[in-house]
DNA sequence: GCAAGAATGCAACCGGGTTGCATCGTACGC
DNA sequence: GCGTACGATGCAACCCGGTTGCATTCTTGC
């Protein structure tokens, strides 16, 4: 994942690739999970809050990376991949830890099934399952 | 449901029957939709928002009501009924609807079955399904 | 090299949630 | 009845994630 990759792989999406906006994508690439504006603002010191927020946006409407909340309410940003999949009935499942308070993608289980009485019209799901995840679970024991 | 039932209804759940938090409990019944502090405080002009929040607290500790993020991340409360229990697997599927910003509780509809991985401790789940609800959908077309 | 527009940093703001503290109300013992 | 002690309440202030206005700093095309 050198910068150069980096960029192509923005400027193919729409994007053009600054320096912030590289840190951004590396940044979330890098990390085995999904990240808050605040995990961002503590790995990239160099960064503004507010650069950071609008990165972000901005990768949002390019489908650059997708966001839910985790379970506190909390926005978290990962990148889309072909696993997870980005269009309009975009749905995943994530797992968030209440002990280490990381997030989950859950890409490999499959959206449950569920029918909505007449005259809903579903935009998008979220699915968040909270509990404790194997590593917090194996310090406690 | 009148205040003498309230009183009784509090007091059964362990929780002195104050003026307050009688009122509290009415609007949250009187309620066709679950309702965040905001809406409790737009109902109940005479209480303090703090106050109101602290009922609503105890209520929490008491199994009197439930919580659940809305598709913004705001807490929403909702009395505990025989429908949706209020135990430790405490599993909703809430409907949150993006144009009258209400939630629906879909306590008709079944939790759909899943299956995490090994070593993940389940605590709860969050099911939110975002869109349009029936009514806001009629007035548009 | 320079002007125009985009990107950024700073500071301030917003809104939901939370807390410290002083006051008020109430229930109980006398 | 009366005082006291404790819980409930209101007020104000704070926290934190998110968001925005604005001035400054790049870039980029010319």
């Amino acid at each position: 994942m050198e910068t150069n990759d980096s960029a192509a792989c923005l400027e193919m999406k729409g994007v053009k690739p600054t320096a912030n906006r590289i840190l951004v994508w590396k940044a979330l690439r890098q990390s085995a999970h999904p990240m808050s504006l605040t995990d961002l603002e503590e790995v990239l010191e160099t960064m503004d809050k507010s650069s950071i927020f609008r990165v972000l946006t901005l990768f949002l409407e390019h489908d650059i990376v997708h966001a839910f909340e985790d379970g506190r309410g909390i926005l978290n940003y990962e990148p889309c991949t072909s696993k997870t999949a980005c269009n309009l009935s975009d749905a995943h499942i994530h797992f968030y830890c209440e002990s280490c308070r990381k997030s989950f993608c859950l890409d490999d289980i499959p959206l449950p099934e569920f029918h909505l009485k007449e005259g809903f019209t579903i935009h998008s799901v979220s699915f968040v399952i909270k509990g404790e995840c194997p590593q917090c679970r194996k310090k406690e024991s």
